[in-house]
DNA sequence: TCAAAACGGTATCAAAAGATACCGAAGTGG
DNA sequence: CCACTTCGGTATCTTTTGATACCGTTTTGA
């Protein structure tokens, strides 16, 4: 939330209407009285490494993307989708830290920005935002878990592997758009790897490679 | 849970005082009412990796070390000290799936057993529950992702030596009581690159090696 | 006591990944 | 249009880690 280019905008009752998160009426008016609605460019820079975090962004429609950095070398976390929230901002609230994680926006995003002073508060009253909170502390755990498997004991072309099938499955598409390079930037090795591992791929008729676009067989 | 040899003691007022988590009386009648106290030993095994979780156990004395493995590869999670619990049972809580990893006691190691149906309850009820909860979300969570980073940017050397420092600085020793054998199973590697390493550290003179011991300079 | 197991040192070889460099093709934007 | 950037293929060499084997020493437990 230290992108200087944010845009604050309207929340209104319809706006909070695209969450399906919250059922409590007394819940909606809080947020609706308490929050903002922000509104992102894509690439903006929603988190820095290092930043204390005042806010719990809620995205409400685009993508937010969650990773670590390390001098040249880059490492998904996750993505954000609508109706979710990011891990650091929500650690954040319960003792004030620095992130340890960037956050940049994938596309045009709008989130719903919530001052982190009411998440805890929040928790006690609602049971919808409990949930939220609590769901959000568990997938996040399950996932780095898996992330975290697969790092430690996989190579990193069974790793390409999963990581473009899972894709093409989420995104029922078989033609996904990516460079060598972001994809070494999700697997947090280099550019050189994947191409050489992409190439083994072609070769043994798992994909064909087109520039920017990689597609499964 | 599932170890046969687990034995079942009483739980007292006086031992549940050794717990300095939960504040409230009728919380701790509760605690009384519904919980076990149960026993483990050196080496017994408290959940299996793919078993279905049906309590959450709180250290009350000893340590728990909880692991992946990967066919003959294994890696350390994380060490359940006392007042603390173990993330796959505070995650079963809230949508029971199968545990993904294994824990093991590494001494003599007595926890309170919690039934998971009382969690989120509870949480809802007493707020030193629900700050236990979410502390413990918080802190795996972080813990997990530091382990991560350096898996994936780190070489193992580093590794070690991290690890071997962290020991020494928080058991305030500089003899720390380990084979190489165990060091690989804390790391995620094996033990002949965990050998080299330190006979490495040795040549450097940053450690002292001795039979199940090494000594850090 | 003694056989077996565990431990750790070392060697050899292989595999995986990284680092660097170069190049041609495609895309971008002034 | 054209200079520049980005992309991806490939080569060469290096580093790191893994796999396997062997061995001498120490520890364990029947």
């Amino acid at each position: 939330m230290g992108a200087d280019n944010i845009r604050k905008m309207t929340l209104t009752k319809d706006i909070l209407k695209q969450l399906n998160l919250f059922s409590e009426p007394e819940l909606r008016q809080k947020l609706l009285e308490h929050c903002l609605l922000k509104s992102f460019e894509k690439d903006d820079v929603i988190v820095r490494q290092g930043q204390y975090i005042k806010v719990v962004p809620i995205v409400i429609s685009g993508t937010i993307r969650v990773f670590q950095t390390k001098e040249d070398r880059e490492i998904l976390l996750y993505y954000v989708q609508p109706n979710q929230t990011c891990m650091m901002s929500l650690s954040a609230c319960f003792y004030n830290n620095e992130s340890p994680s960037q956050a940049i926006a994938m596309e045009k995003t709008q989130v719903l920005v919530v001052p982190t002073r009411f998440i805890a508060q929040w928790q006690k009253e609602y049971a919808s935002w409990n949930n939220f909170v609590i769901k959000t502390f568990r997938n996040r755990y399950d996932e780095l878990l898996h992330t975290f498997e697969s790092v430690a004991f996989d190579h990193v072309d069974k790793r390409v592997l999963e990581y473009l099938q899972d894709r093409a499955s989420i995104e029922a598409i078989n033609r996904i758009e990516i460079s060598h390079q972001q994809l070494a930037n999700e697997l947090g090795t280099t550019r050189v790897v994947i191409s050489r591992i992409l190439k083994q791929f072609e070769l043994e008729g798992k994909v064909i490679l087109h520039r920017k676009m990689i597609e499964i067989i």
